[in-house]
RNA sequence: GGGCGGGUCGCUUAGCGGCAAGAGCUGCAGACUGUAGAUCUGCCGGCCUCCGGGCCUUCGGGGGUUCGAGUCCCUCCCCGCCCA
C-alpha cells in the first residue's frame, strides 16, 4: 500500500475532521463526496465535467464490472481508469450490497455467496478472496472486501449472524490483503443495534485497515437511529484512519455524519433525482419539472456559483424536463454534484476556521427540506 | 346532391339500456441514499365531507321512448373518407 496515506489535518473539537487521502492518482481533501459512477459513467456526465465540478475521486462498481464488460476486458483496456478516461482515484464497490439488492441470491455460506446475474441469468460464485481479485483486475485504487448486506428491518439475532459472517471475510480479506497499489477498507456493519455496532467497530479496528468504511445505514431506518449507529461507529475507530459512510449523500445526512467523523461518502441520490428533475439548493430540494418554476427566469439555485447556475434557469430547465430533452437530466446531474462539492469545500473550510458547528447549523436551517 | 364512418375528461380512444363513465398520453404533485436515463405512488367535471361518503352538472344541439339513455328513435349542426 504504498503511495495512499491519510493526513488528519484537523478536528474540529466536535468531532469534524479535515483531511487529506493521498493516492497514488492524486489526493482527496475530506471531507469528500465521491459520486458514482456503477457502470464506469457518473451517469449523464463525462469525466471531464466530473472534474470540473470539483470532484477528485468518484466510486465504480465491481458487480455490475464484472458482469459487463467483465473486468478481464477492463485489464486489456489497460484498467479501469484508462477504459474509463478517468485519471484521478477510484473507490470500487466489493459487490456485496449489490449481490444482496440486485442480483439473486442462491446461497449465502461460510465461503461466500452464490448468485444469480439480473442481466443473463448465469450464475456465479464469489469468495472474499475472488473480489478482492476481481478489483485487482479492475485496477482501482481503494478497494473493498465482501460483506453481508442486510435491508432494514433486520433483528439483532439476524444482524448478529450477518456480522459474523461479514467479520470472518474481513479476517480473511486483511489477511490476503491487497496489492502495494491499492488500499482496502474494512467495513463496519452491525445492523440496527449501537452495541452491535460498536462491537463491529472495535472488531474491524483489530484487523488493522488503512481505512473504514460504515455499511448498511440509510437503508430506510429512521434518520435518529442511523446518527446513533454513526456515534457508536466512529467514536471506536482509529482517529488516524479515513471512515467512509457507504451510500449516503443527502445534503442533511453528510452534515450529520461529518458531525460524526466522516471523511467520505458516495451516493446515488444526488444524480438519482437529478435524472427525474430533483435539484438541491440551499434551501432544500425542489422539482424543477414543477409548474411554478415555469416562468422562474432564475438560476436553478442562486446561491450557487457552478457552471450550470451560471448559464442556464429553471424555466428552461423545466421546458427541457417537460419536453424530455437529455439535456435536462445533465445539467440536473451536474448541477447536482457540483452542489455537493461546494458543500464538501465549504464544509472543509469551516473545520480548519473551528467554527463547523455554526456553519453546519446555518445551512442546516437554510435547508427546509427535511431528508 | 348521394353513400359510408364519426362527434365521450386537454389529446387519442373504450363504452352498445343501470355510468361521473375504463385505458393510454398529457397535466398536477410525491417517492427514490455502496444506481434504476428505470420505476413506483397519489390526483386529474364541480361543490361539500365526520374521508365511509354525500349532492350537483356531464358524453355535439334539441326533442322523444324507457323505472332508467353516452348507449334506442326522430331531427338539426359539425368533421372525415368515397362517389357525383
Amino acid at each position: 500500500m504504498s503511495g495512499f496515506r491519510f493526513t488528519l489535518l484537523h478536528a474540529d473539537p466536535a468531532g469534524a475532521r479535515r483531511g487529506t487521502l493521498h493516492t497514488p492518482r492524486g489526493a482527496v481533501q475530506t471531507p469528500a463526496f465521491m459520486p458514482v459512477g456503477t457502470n464506469a459513467t457518473v451517469k449523464a456526465l463525462t469525466f471531464e465535467e466530473i472534474r470540473g465540478l470539483g470532484a477528485e475521486i468518484v466510486l465504480a462498481n465491481t458487480f455490475h464490472l464484472y458482469l459487463r464488460p467483465g473486468a478481464d476486458v477492463i485489464a486489456r483496456a489497460g484498467g479501469l481508469h484508462r477504459f474509463m478516461a478517468w485519471e484521478g482515484p477510484v473507490l470500487t464497490d466489493s459487490g456485496g450490497f449489490q449481490v444482496f439488492s440486485l442480483a439473486k441470491l442462491r446461497s449465502l455460506s461460510e465461503d461466500g455467496v452464490v448468485f444469480r446475474s439480473p442481466i443473463d441469468g448465469s450464475e456465479h460464485a464469489w469468495t472474499p478472496d475472488r473480489v478482492l481479485e476481481i478489483q485487482a483486475t479492475l485496477g482501482s485504487d481503494i478497494i473493498m472486501p465482501l460483506d453481508v448486506c442486510l435491508g432494514y428491518p433486520a433483528d439483532d439475532a439476524q444482524a448478529a449472524d450477518a456480522l459474523r459472517l461479514t467479520m470472518r471475510w474481513a479476517a480473511r480479506s486483511a489477511r490476503r490483503g491487497a496489492p502495494e497499489w491499492q488500499m482496502l477498507f474494512g467495513i463496519v456493519q452491525g445492523g440496527f443495534n449501537p452495541a452491535l455496532r460498536a462491537e463491529a467497530a472495535e472488531r474491524v479496528a483489530e484487523l488493522a485497515f488503512p481505512g473504514y468504511a460504515v455499511g448498511g445505514l440509510s437503508v430506510g431506518e429512521p434518520r435518529a437511529l442511523a446518527y446513533a449507529l454513526l456515534d457508536a461507529v466512529t467514536s471506536r475507530l482509529p482517529q488516524g484512519a479515513p471512515r467512509y459512510l457507504m451510500g449516503v449523500g443527502g445534503p442533511p445526512d453528510l452534515l450529520e455524519a461529518i458531525a460524526r467523523g466522516v471523511d467520505m461518502f458516495d451516493c446515488v441520490l444526488p444524480t438519482r433525482v437529478a435524472r427525474t428533475g430533483t435539484i438541491f439548493t440551499r434551501t432544500g430540494r425542489l422539482n424543477v419539472r414543477n409548474a411554478r418554476h415555469r416562468d422562474e427566469h432564475i438560476p436553478p439555485d442562486p446561491d450557487c456559483a457552478c457552471q450550470v447556475c451560471r448559464r442556464y434557469t429553471r424555466a428552461y430547465l423545466r421546458h427541457l424536463f417537460h419536453s424530455d430533452e437529455m439535456l435536462g437530466p445533465r445539467l440536473a446531474t451536474y448541477h447536482n454534484l457540483a452542489f455537493l462539492a461546494t458543500l464538501m469545500t465549504e464544509a472543509r473550510a469551516a473545520i480548519e476556521a473551528d467554527r463547523f458547528e455554526p456553519w453546519r447549523r446555518t445551512t442546516l436551517d437554510a435547508y427546509m427540506t427535511p431528508w
